[in-house]
This record gives structure tokens, sequence and C-alpha cells, in this order.
DNA sequence: TATAATGTTTGAAC
DNA sequence: AGTTCAAACATTAT
């Protein structure tokens, strides 16, 4: 479930239900959730990964990890970490890690970095992409300091589509193609967002799962690259290794 | 049925 | 002190 704009995906969903109070919580979750209890939702908000439930003063903060789901207004067969009922809705998560943040939401998120959020700022994940030269780009492209919300799929994709070879070393690849790099992350998690709204999204990997490229018809590499050691499908054809 | 996968944190070992 | 690495968490499709 959990790239960037899954996330996207579960906020829009529950927007509607801000403003609302907290009727019951339950749940297996360590939290403290008697302090949900009876308080008003100011906001539900998304940062890369995270899903932010937001108070006066904390916020809880949920991460679906690799298995992690949600239901609203339904329920799944497995034990809930985390049910919150209001007057209008009900939200059900499941196999999570859920945790209090303290204070203002604004101080724990530089929203920047998230490349699902409005205020996105390329240059400043440009910036950062210098001070880590030499990183490999498909490292680097799962760093959510750096893209907050990029997630192996996300990678897998982008790579593919600016024609560059995961295992290049950010130092080495010119600037035109990174930049251009920044820019599909962009752009490539948003059709992603459309996608997946559609049920449509593994219909359109052009590379992730893949066994031959469309480009060339040769068959893709498959390996584990980097030293975050996820799964890459590449083409070494048509993705260059600048090295 | 065993395996691997859209992920991150923690803490031990080196 | 910095890095590396396995373990833990937990679900589901193949």
């Amino acid at each position: 479930m959990p790239e960037g704009p899954s996330i996207v995906i579960l906020r829009e969903e529950v927007e509607k239900y801000a403003g609302e109070k907290v009727v019951s919580v339950s749940g297996n979750s360590k939290i403290d959730q008697k302090r949900v209890l009876g308080k008003k939702i100011i906001a539900f908000k998304s940062f890369g990964k995270h899903f932010l439930i937001c108070f006066k003063g904390f916020t809880v903060r949920v991460h679906l990890l690799m298995f992690g789901s949600y239901r609203i207004n339904e329920k799944k067969d497995l034990p809930v970490r985390l049910s919150i009922k209001l007057p209008d809705a009900e939200i059900n998560l499941y196999s999570c890690a859920i945790k209090m943040l303290e204070g203002d939401v604004n101080d724990h998120y530089d929203w920047s970095v998230d490349v699902m959020n409005d205020k996105w700022d390329p240059a400043k994940a440009k910036e950062k992409l210098k001070t880590q030269k030499k990183q490999m780009i498909c490292d680097a492209l799962l760093d959510q300091d750096i893209f907050a919300g990029v997630g192996n799929i996300i990678k897998n994709e982008i790579l593919y589509r600016v024609k560059v070879h995961p295992e290049s070393v950010v130092g080495k690849i010119p600037a035109t193609k990174l930049n251009k790099l920044v820019e599909e992350t962009r752009k490539y998690s948003f059709e992603f967002l459309e996608w997946k709204k559609k049920f449509e999204l593994r219909k359109h990997y052009l590379a992730h799962t893949k066994k031959t490229c469309l480009r060339c018809d040769l068959p893709f590499t498959r390996k584990h690259t980097g030293l975050k050691n996820r799964r890459s499908f590449f083409c070494t054809n048509c993705q260059v290794l600048y090295k």
C-alpha cells in the first residue's frame, strides 16, 4: 500500500471528516489512546509515507510500512492497531507503526521535501543531492530526507523513464540529467496517484517487475542494488551507467 | 507451501 | 564514533 501517492489517497478519503471529535478509540497500539478521546481532529495531513492525524498540541503519526492497511467505515478480519470512531466515520488502521508527535506538526516536517506536497521544492532536492555525490542514485531516490514519499516502485519507474542505470553514482550524473530526474520524480508520482485511484497502476509499469525492455526488446536485469539493497529492474542497454 | 515483497527502526557487532 | 547488518514487525500474492 504504502508509497507517497497511496498515503495521499488515504488522506483525501478522510479529509471531509476533519473538525469532528473522537467518540471512541481502540486497538492494540501502545500509544496513549485516552489522549485523543473527545478531542477534535484539526486536520488530516500526509508527509511522504506518513499519514498524520493532527490534534491541538500533538499529532498521531501513522506509517503503513510494508504491509500496513486501512479501512474507512469498514473493518478487516485482522486485529486492529488503531480504530478511531467519529460521529460520521470510523477509521481503522492495521499492521502499522503509530507514534505520537508532540507540539506543532509543522515543527516536525519540512513540507518542501514531500514530493506530493504543494510546497515541494525541486531545488532543495538538487542541493541535497550535491551533498550525496558518492551515493548510488537508487539509494538517493529512496532517501526520505531528499524525496519523501518515493518508494521502490517509483524508484524503478523513474530510472527507466529518464534512462539512468540504478547503480549510477550521483556525482557522475550530468546536471541536466539529474535535473530531469528530479522533475520526473514529481511528475511520475502524480501519474502513480491517478493510476492508483483507478486501480490500474500495475498496468502502467514500464520497469518494475518487468522481464523485457519495451524500448529495445532485450531482457531486463533484475538485481538488488545499492546500500539499501532493494530490487531494481533495468535495461543495461537503454539505461546509462554513470560511474 | 515457502518465499518474497510497495518499509523502517533498533540495537548488536565490528 | 561510524558503519554494517540482522532482526523485528506482519500480510498477502505467487
